[in-house]
DNA sequence: CCAATAAAGGACTTTTTTATCCTTTATTAA
DNA sequence: TTAATAAAGGATAAAAAAGTCCTTTATTGG
């Protein structure tokens, strides 16, 4: 496994390629999403489920349905969609598991760690959901390779 | 889950501790680490088991036996461990689960990605594990709090 | 109203990770 | 040579993550 769970790698992709068709004004299914992001679709609307719940992306039922962003919603960093489906380990948690980070008992990792940590952190505050809209649409980035 | 499994995160801490003993002229058991390291006794004698039939670390068995670690294995990287528990996705992984990163195809995050990713290999590499030995006998660092 | 559509939700299964227990093998020292 | 000790190894078990399937609820357009 990478640094994200498996989970949280299908939210992401998920959540930039609503963000994307947000962009274009249109709606989106979970089968579409599915097929473009790779992901497998029952296991995907779990995931929008929550991230829909939690009020990070928005839904709507029926035909013309579907998945979608508002400008808000667009706005809104990455580490969002992180922290809701992984909680703050990541952000805050010791790189080689001890209970708590901290300086004062700080494990032979810390040091280094903290950039790391720092570095992962910067990357999803820095990233807003829509950022890479255009690209996407111009085809500069991918989601399924 | 921090960036690293559960499992890597043991043997981590349990190299180091490791490292320290043979440092102190000492080897150890897997009681004494497990104790120290505050991990799982049975689960931590399967991982050092793991690392020991790859050579990361010596054992001898019997009265006076345990685990330690000669001149050369306290010079080898902290990332021989990793990649003998994880496997090398940490080091070459897409940061958001595509089937592999590459500049051609690359994902939003790929550019922001590059930099945690090269950030844990420096880490990883730059740090021995016999590194912190000393402050660990000093008690200047901890495996366990 | 009704049929079709799409998300929400509940119940479940599979797979992977984490963890335990017990037996075997090697080594030591008395 | 034997009793004690410690790692190695095999067989399971428990817990968590990943994944599926089917029913329910909401919404739409005809
Ligand atoms: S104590 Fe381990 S990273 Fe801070
Ligand atoms: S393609 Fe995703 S990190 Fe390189």
């Amino acid at each position: 496994m990478g640094i994200f769970s498996k989970t949280c790698e299908y939210a992401i992709r998920a959540v930039f390629y609503i963000a994307q068709k947000s962009q274009e004004g249109q709606k989106t299914g979970i089968k579409e999403i599915a097929e473009n992001i790779d992901s497998p679709e029952a296991f995907l609307a779990k995931i929008l489920q929550k991230l829909s719940k939690v009020g990070l992306i928005s839904s709507s039922k029926g035909p013309t349905g579907g998945f979608y962003l508002d400008t808000v919603g667009l706005q809104r960093p990455l580490a969002d969609i992180v922290a809701a489906i992984e909680g703050d380990d990541i952000f805050t948690g010791c790189g080689m598991g001890l209970s708590y980070c901290s300086e004062e008992n700080p494990c032979p990792l810390h040091k280094d760690f903290k950039k790391v940590r720092n570095q992962i952190i910067k990357m999803l505050h820095e990233t807003t959901i829509g950022k890479f809209n255009q690209e996407l649409i111009n085809g500069q980035l991918t989601l399924n390779k």
